[in-house]
RNA sequence: GGCCCGUUGGUCAAGUGGUUAAGACACCGCCCUUUCACGGCGGCGACACGGGUUCGAAUCCCGUACGGGUCACCA
C-alpha cells in the first residue's frame, strides 16, 4: 500500500471507442500524469455475448492514436495481471465462496422468469421491483430439491438493513444512498461469470487503485461497490462521477444519435488530428479557469486539476470540434496535413493512388492552397471542387460580370500573354496579369473578376495566380476561349 | 414512479457574498483582400422560478419547475 495514485480505465470490448470512453479514459490519463501515477487498462469482457471481435484490439489502437498511454493493463503488462476479467474467473469465484461461508452472501436458485413475475407483481402494486429476498434462507431441503430439478444457481450478496452508504465524490461532494434502496444483488451470474459491480470491485481492490474515475451512469453502481468492499474490510478508492457528454437534444449521446460522429475511428478516417481531439474532448467537462483554449497535451497534463471536472453535462457541439482542428491543422506543418488529407482526394477520385511526381506536387500545392481553412482533411473534396469541374456553368451572376465593360478586351489580353507562357507558374503568371493590367488600364476588381469568373466560374475562391497555375495552362486557355467565343467576341 | 444528480447567452464556459456577469464557438456587421478563406475590430445574447438568510446574493438555505442518470444474472 502507497499513497501512489493509481488509476485504471477499463473499457468492454463491446465494439469501438466511442467518444464517451475516450474522455473516461482521457481524464483518468490525465489524473494519473498529473500526480506522477500510474494508469491501468482493464478489459471487462465478462459478458461474453456483448463482447465483439477484434473490439479489444480497436479500443487500444484509438486510445493510442488520441495519445494516451498506460503504464499496466492488458497489452502492457503489469504485477497486478491478468488484466483481463475471464482471465481472472478463478480471483472471483475465490472471494464469492469466502462470502459464501461467512454467510454474507447466498445462492439464489429463482429463474428468471420467476424473477420476472416477482418484478410485474411489484410494478403492479407501484412498487419499486427489488428483489424480494425470497431465496435469503433457504433449507438444505429446498437447495436439495432446487439441485434436482437441475436448476443452476446464481450468488446474491445478502444486503444489509437500514444501513446508509455516504461517499465523498472528487466532483461532486457527499453522495448518500440507502441500503434499503437495493435488494439482494446477484455478485456471480449462474454462468459463473461475476457482474460487474463484484468484479470491479475486487480488481479495483487487488489492482490497488486509488482513484476511480467514471461516467455520471455508475454513480448508482457506488454503494453496491461499497458494499463488496465492506463485506471484505477493505477501504474503498476514492470515486469522481464526471458528467455525462450530451447530444444536441440534451440527452446522454447516444450511438443511435445519427447528425454526431461518435466514435474515435471516424474522426480519424475523416481527418481530424488526435491532438485536437484530445484537446476539445479535455475541454468539455473541465476548464483551466483562464482565456486560454488550445492547449497541448504537456500542458494540458501540466494544468490539471480535478476540482475543476464540471458538474453540470455538457452538449457536444461539432462546429466547435471543428474550429479547433482547423486552430490544429493551420499550426501543423504541411506534411501531416498532407496526410490527413490527400487520401481524401485519392477516394473521391481527384487524383490516381499510385500517382506521378508531378501530380503529387500539383496535389500538395493544392492541399497547401486550402491549408488554412481546413476543418479537417475531407473537407479537401467540396473546397477543391472548382479544380476538377470538367466543364464549368456560367450562371447569371457570372455573366453579368462578363458582360461588364472592356472584359472582352481583357480576356483577350489576358488570353494572348498566357499563350507565349512557357514557365506557367503563379509568379509569371501574376507578372502577366500585371502585363494586362498595364495594356488595358483595367485594374483591381475589373481586373481580377473577369478573368476569375471566366477561370474559374466562381466569384470567390483562392488567390488567382495559383488558381490558375493549378488548372493549369490548357484548361485556363481552353476556358478563356469559350467564354471569348461565348462573348461574341 | 422510487432513488441520485444537475440548471449562467443557441453551445462550451469563467465566476466560491459586493464584477459594467469574463472568454471561446456559432451568428450578424465593419476592416483587410480582386473575391473567398485566414486575420483584426465591433455587435447580438445569460444567472430557470418563488421564498428565505444577509447591509448586500449568480454565488448560502428551503421549496417549485424543468432536464438528465439509474433502477438487469449489461458494463
Amino acid at each position: 500500500m502507497t499513497d501512489q495514485v493509481r488509476v485504471r480505465y477499463a473499457p468492454s470490448p463491446t465494439g469501438n471507442l466511442h467518444i464517451g470512453n475516450a474522455r473516461t479514459a482521457l481524464f483518468n490519463y490525465l489524473y494519473a500524469k498529473h500526480f506522477n501515477g500510474t494508469m491501468v487498462i482493464r478489459i471487462e469482457d465478462t459478458d461474453e455475448k456483448r463482447n465483439v471481435e477484434g473490439g479489444e484490439q480497436s479500443q487500444l489502437k484509438y486510445l493510442r492514436w488520441l495519445g494516451i498511454e498506460w503504464d499496466e493493463g492488458v497489452d502492457v503488462g503489469g504485477a497486478y495481471g491478468p488484466y483481463r476479467q475471464m482471465e481472472r474467473l478463478d480471483i472471483y469465484q475465490k472471494y464469492a465462496d469466502e462470502l459464501l461461508a461467512r454467510g454474507l452472501a447466498y445462492k439464489c436458485y429463482m429463474t428468471e422468469d420467476e424473477l420476472e413475475a416477482e418484478r410485474e407483481e411489484q410494478r403492479a402494486r407501484g412498487e419499486v421491483p427489488k428483489y424480494s429476498g425470497a431465496h435469503r434462507h433457504l433449507t438444505a431441503e429446498d437447495i436439495a430439491r432446487f439441485e434436482k430439478e437441475g436448476r443452476k444457481p446464481s450468488i446474491r450478496l445478502r444486503v444489509p438493513d437500514d444501513k446508509t452508504y455516504t461517499f465523498h465524490d472528487i466532483v461532486r461532494g457527499p453522495i448518500t444512498f440507502e441500503s434499503s434502496d437495493f435488494g439482494d444483488w446477484v455478485i456471480v451470474k449462474k454462468n459463473g461469470t461475476p457482474t460487474y459491480n463484484f468484479a470491479a470491485a475486487i480488481d479495483d481492490h487487488l489492482m490497488n487503485i486509488s482513484h476511480v474515475l467514471r461516467g455520471e451512469e455508475h454513480i448508482s453502481n457506488t454503494p453496491k461497490q461499497m458494499m463488496i468492499y465492506e463485506a471484505f474490510g477493505w477501504t474503498p478508492p476514492k470515486f469522481g462521477h464526471m458528467t455525462l457528454i450530451l447530444n444536441e437534444d440534451r440527452k446522454k449521446l447516444s450511438k443511435r444519435d445519427e447528425h454526431i460522429i461518435q466514435f474515435i475511428e471516424q474522426y480519424d478516417h475523416l481527418g481530424y488530428l488526435p491532438e485536437a481531439l484530445f484537446n476539445f474532448i479535455t475541454l468539455l467537462g473541465w476548464s483551466p479557469g483562464g482565456e486560454e483554449e488550445i492547449f497541448d497535451r504537456e500542458k494540458l497534463i501540466d494544468i490539471f486539476d480535478p476540482d475543476r471536472l464540471s458538474i453540470s453535462p455538457a452538449v457536444f457541439d461539432p462546429k466547435k470540434l471543428q474550429w479547433m482542428n482547423n486552430q490544429y491543422i493551420k499550426a501543423a506543418d504541411l506534411e501531416t496535413v498532407i496526410e490527413i488529407t490527400l487520401p481524401h482526394l485519392i477516394d473521391a477520385g481527384r487524383v490516381p493512388e499510385n500517382m506521378d511526381d508531378d501530380t503529387r506536387k500539383w496535389a500538395e500545392k493544392l492541399i497547401a492552397l486550402y491549408k488554412d481553412q481546413l476543418s479537417y482533411g475531407a473537407e479537401i473534396v467540396e473546397l477543391t471542387e472548382l479544380f476538377f469541374k470538367t466543364d464549368i456553368s456560367y450562371d447569371e451572376e457570372i455573366m453579368d460580370v462578363l458582360r461588364g465593360e472592356q472584359v472582352i478586351e481583357v480576356l483577350q489580353v489576358f488570353t494572348d500573354k498566357l499563350i507565349h507562357l512557357d514557365e506557367f507558374n503563379k509568379d509569371t503568371i501574376k507578372a502577366e496579369l500585371k502585363a494586362t493590367q498595364k495594356e488595358t488600364k483595367q485594374r483591381g476588381k475589373k481586373l481580377f473578376m473577369p478573368i476569375r469568373a471566366a477561370v474559374t466560374g466562381e466569384t470567390h475562391g483562392p488567390e488567382l495566380p495559383f488558381a490558375i497555375e493549378l488548372l493549369g495552362k490548357d484548361v485556363v486557355l481552353a476556358r478563356l476561349d469559350h467564354i471569348l467565343n461565348k462573348l461574341g467576341g
